[in-house]
RNA sequence: GGUCUUGUAACUCAGUUGGUAGAGUGCCACCCUUACAAGGUGGAGGUCGUAGGUUCGAGUCCUACCGGGACCA
């Protein structure tokens, strides 16, 4: 016996130990990198390409399972069209992401070591951003390369690196020229604790129970007169420039057109005017405007050619409008403006409402919309331009209720505002001419009639940037337009800041990753990479960022390349917690893909989870929380384990609630493909192994059957990602190997691996389980590159090279064998039945039994007798007779077992217990009448014979005629005993 | 207020053009049978949110209602 020693493979699936070996192996292999110059169109032989651009992890902070699924989900997609022989490049990078990160590292800075960004300065800020950068990226790629994520290194990226840094330029510089960007007076979506305008998608709506706060204001003209507003605001009364009604409302018509005296500052005077706008029946039907601080009001304002006065700081303090109230917090100066004018007597009552609120996504804090001059992109032909892309096929969406979003989103876009006043981005690459400024300054002043603030500060000599500063906020956009430039070269350190002095906001970080398609790709070069390698094949993506991120890249794809960048976008789903939550790490929910890989007990858990923001008062319930979900920690899981988890979970567009309970189930999976395989590798003994062909002849019904099932479920998987259907696809894998292949066909094939049994029947026996271990290990492969690597590196007979780019299996129809299939089905039919009457009728679980098998057919009887040794095997059985039904006659003491086609008989005088028998049988015989009936009903229906399809109608005709036959067979049963 | 989405076994979810419900986990019983106790064998458990409608036939299509969720105003 010089067989493999036993230890080919451990006794059981260590995962961390099979892991840790192969990605270093792949990437040395180079096997993740793309090359251009295959899929350039002059070139032979021509590599159709595959191009995932991955959508980059914000550098903000770790991943957590959220990522784990895009990981998974594009890897699944990479790694199969690589084995399929594609010139596959998924190409990695990551996102500098503005605000967010901007906000972490201030935190940090705060925490540490008690200074802030304004202290230390803009300078050394950015550099202690970029050390953030560097470390927390570092971890991410780890992540990613621990998950599997077969990437091409080399191309990595980073939003704010040289090449995307010329992108960003090059597209602004593109689009003023083009007369797309503006710079503008709007109101923004004013974040006072992160200073800077948000973009309407950064802005969430949360339903809160606020005081509708009811005030009068008194008419000049009238005394005595008032009219009562409502607001949920009322600090915003101090930039209040009229109040309005409705045109048609009763009750006001006589005071349109009154004047409406302030009473904090008399010298204020304005109207109550009329706007079709006003909703009669809210509050009292007269509403206060304040165009500075609300988007209706600004439009109103515009339409009434109102005064707009803004009252607050950049921090959300009331500023030099607000008279005593200077300084004051916002909340602060609301509950003394309600004091103040309840003590003037103004005060008309307050009722509790619920209203929406708009906070930050970023700082969570309540939104503040504020009159601000930011630049702005035109976005009406280029959404055009998207939507078109979308409806005209260029581009799908999957899933297709997506479609319905994406038209809404883009036939009512507004202007994107890109300007952020922040200090971690793509500073903006417009350029003031201070010469050119110091002009417009003098001519806007001569225009005005007054010495503008500008004008003084020129005067007086400030410092050039105040002038400019000043003049930003002063002079009007046609003016500012006079002495703005936008350049690629930075004009500032080419001609000195007393010529030129550059925008100091950064952009948007979207307007970077808008460019990420083709920035990545060495964009505005046209490289190689470029040519080959645009438009990519898929965008799988979150649905959170269909408006953020992927319209925009759509925009700009069209715009800047003229093609969509992308032939599918494959919106996946949220990654939750175990009750439905998203991941967050504020939440303290965010799970470290990491800690399913490896495991963590559960007080490391904790403490990692006491490191996560979580605002102290939720802290407690949050840990408490963990210790419910996870009382015993997290098991170590492997990669692998959480792939086919993620990917299994995955339904399209659903949310995947998390369950570390799921997760082991699917750990189990990958131990049972381990033993198995080990068994395989244990008993194929030394000798070769053949061919598939060379074995065609010596095949027995159970090699032609798991070889049918085997093109079934390449069939399946294959369509399962071609489709996006990635729970179909391994789930299908994880039925056939487990149920199949490890349940029935291993069990039938111990029978021939035995050194006595036929040499050619062995030799089948051992070809075929081969054949399957390596196809499956293929096929397994883009869910769980590890194990499926491992093994099949193990197998005897395989190419050389790496199962991560060996083909991917094709199904081959000539193996699909519907007979076999159907006597196989009859054969495991025979044998559940047998041990279905044993169990049921509680023989003991490991006594041998003696059982005679009865059927009318020929074929039936021949299939048996082929079967028997299996049979007795699987069934326990001490011994089997396989006889004729006719003449056999059934002992009154025996457990019987039926179906249409044949008789199972267990004598047992003696043993068996006669009335639970007979109960047993009669349970049986009820469920199969039952069944019997309601079909014959269905076939009795006229309605039903006459209009329902031939094949339907056969189909059940069928199964009746089977449930008789069964019938029959079960009530003789029963009157033996009887 | 508008749009979308969802309600299937104790839990988490499948169920592709309508043809009498499936998986994993959990549960019960029996088994350490020489690949695997992260295992094997058998079993219990669902009026598919409610009420109507279309149809020979509805988890699947339509309507209303009730209950979740999301997004946009």
């Amino acid at each position: 016996m010089t067989e493999p020693a036993t230890d080919i493979l451990s006794k059981s699936y260590d995962a961390k130990e099979v892991e840790s070996r192969w990605y270093d192996t792949w990437m040395d292999a180079k096997l993740f990198a793309a090359h251009a110059q295959d899929s350039l169109p002059n070139q032979i032989p021509f590599k159709k390409s595959y191009v995932v651009i991955m959508p980059p992890p914000n550098v903000t902070g770790a991943l957590h399972n959220g990522h784990a699924l895009f990981v998974t989900l594009q890897d699944v997609l990479v790694r199969y069209h690589r084995m399929l022989g594609e010139n596959t490049l998924w190409l990695p990078g990551i996102d500098h992401a503005g605000i967010a990160t901007q906000t972490v590292v201030e935190r940090e800075l705060v925490r540490t070591e008690k200074t802030n960004r304004h202290t230390i300065g803009r300078k050394a800020f950015l550099e202690r951003i970029w050390q953030w950068k560097e470390k927390n990226g570092s971890r991410i790629v780890e992540q990613l390369k621990m998950m599997g994520a077969s990437a091409d290194w080399d191309r990595c990226r980073f939003t704010m690196d040289e090449g995307c840094t010329t992108a960003v330029k090059t597209a602004f510089v593109q689009l003023w020229n083009e007369g797309l960007i503006y710079r503008g007076e709007r109101l923004v979506n004013w974040d006072p604790a992160s200073q800077t305008a948000l973009s309407d998608e950064e802005v969430e709506h949360v339903t809160r129970e606020g005081e509708l706060w009811h005030f009068a204001y008194a008419l000049k003209n009238k005394p005595g007169r008032e009219i009562v507003v409502a607001t949920t605001r009322p600090e915003t009364m101090l930039g209040d420039t009229a109040v309005a009604v409705h045109p048609q409302d009763d009750r006001y018509q006589d005071l349109i057109g009154e004047t409406l005296v302030h009473p904090f500052f008399p010298t204020r005077e304005f109207q109550i005017i009329a706007d079709e706008t006003v909703q009669i029946d809210f509050g009292t039907g007269a509403v206060k405007i304040t165009p500075a601080h609300d988007p209706n009001d600004f439009l109103m304002g515009s339409r009434h050619n109102l005064a707009r006065i803004n009252i607050l700081t950049r921090d959300g303090k009331i500023n030099d409008q607000g008279g005593v109230y200077i300084g004051l917090d916002r909340f602060e100066a609301r509950e003394k403006i309600k004091q103040a004018l309840t003590d003037l007597g103004f005060f008309r009552g307050s009722e509790k409402i619920e209203h929406n609120v708009s906070i930050s996504q970023r700082s969570g804090v309540d939104i503040e919309p504020m009159l601000s001059r930011q630049y702005f992109v035109k976005t009406q032909t280029l959404a055009k331009k998207a939507y078109d892309a979308v409806e005209s096929g260029e581009t799908r969406i999957i899933p297709a209720s997506w479609k319905k979003t994406w038209h809404h989103f883009l036939l009512n876009i507004q202007d994107w505002c890109i300007s952020r006043q922040l200090w971690w981005g793509h500073q903006i690459p417009v350029f003031y001419d201070v010469e050119k400024l110091k002009i417009a300054i003098i001519e806007d002043s001569k225009k005005k009639g007054i010495q503008t603030e500008s004008l003084k500060a020129l005067d007086s000599s400030e410092p050039v940037k105040q002038i400019v500063q000043i003049a930003l906020n002063e002079l009007p956009d046609e003016a500012v337009q006079s002495f703005s430039i936008a350049s690629m070269e930075d004009l500032t350190a080419k001609y000195g800041d007393a010529f030129f002095i550059q925008e100091e906001d950064v952009l948007d970080t979207w307007f970077s990753s808008g460019l990420w398609p083709f920035s990545t790709l060495g964009w505005p070069e046209n490289t190689d990479d470029l040519k080959a390698f645009y438009p990519s094949a898929v965008l799988e993506t979150g649905f959170d960022i269909l408006f953020f991120w992927v319209a925009r890249m759509v925009m700009f794809g069209i715009h800047f390349m003229g093609r969509s960048p992308f032939s599918d976008i494959y919106l996946h789903a949220m990654v939750r917690d175990s009750h439905g939550r998203k991941m967050s790490k504020s939440l303290g929910n965010a799970i470290d893909p990491v800690d399913v890989i490896e495991g963590i007990a559960l007080d490391d858990l904790l403490a990692k989870t006491k490191s996560y923001p979580v605002p102290p008062h939720l802290l407690p319930q949050v840990l408490d929380g963990i210790q419910k979900d996870y009382p015993e920690g997290i098991p170590a899981s492997g990669a692998d384990g959480l792939r086919l988890s993620l990917a299994i979970l995955s339904g399209q567009g659903r949310d995947v609630k998390l369950s570390i309970a799921r997760v082991s189930g699917y750990r189990a999976f990958l131990n049972k493909i381990w033993n198995a395989s080990r068994f395989v590798l244990m008993r194929l003994g030394g000798e070769p192994v053949l061919s598939l062909s060379e074995v065609k002849a010596d095949l027995e019904v159970e090699d032609r059957w798991i070889l049918s099932r085997l093109q079934k479920a390449i069939q399946t998987v294959e369509t399962g990602i071609e489709k996006y259907q990635f729970s179909e696809a391994a789930e299908c894998i994880y039925h056939f190997f487990w149920s199949e292949f490890c349940d029935w066909y291993i069990e039938f094939a111990k029978l021939r691996l035995n050194p006595e049994s036929h040499p050619q029947k062995r030799e089948a026996a051992r070809t075929v389980l081969v054949e399957l271990l390596d196809t499956s290990m293929r096929l397994f492969h883009p869910f769980c590159p590890f194990i499926s690597e491992e093994i099949w590196q193990k197998l005897p007979r395989k190419a050389s090279g790496f199962c991560a780019v060996a083909p991917f299996p094709k199904a081959d129809i000539s193996l699909i064998d519907f007979v076999a299939e159907k006597k196989l089905r009859l054969i495991q039919n025979v044998i559940v039945m047998i041990r279905n009457a044993r169990q049921e009728s509680n023989l003991p679980a490991q006594k041998k039994l003696p059982a005679v098998i009865l059927a009318s057919a020929q074929e039936h009887l021949l299939l048996l007798q082929s079967f028997s040794a299996a049979i007795s095997k699987l069934a326990l059985l001490e011994s089997l007779r396989i006889e004729p039904r006719e003449g056999f006659t059934v002992p009154k003491l025996a457990a019987v077992n039926a179906d249409a086609f044949f008789e199972v008989v267990l004598p047992l005088e003696g043993v068996i217990d006669l009335g639970s028998e007979q109960k047993r049988l009669e349970k049986e015989l009820e469920k199969v009448e039952k069944e019997a009936n309601s079909l014959s009903a269905r076939l009795g229906n006229a309605g039903f014979v006459a209009k329902a399809p031939a094949d339907v109608i056969l189909q059940y005709q069928k199964q009746l005629d089977e449930l008789q036959e069964k019938q029959t067979r079960l009530q003789k049963a029963i009157g033996r005993i009887g």
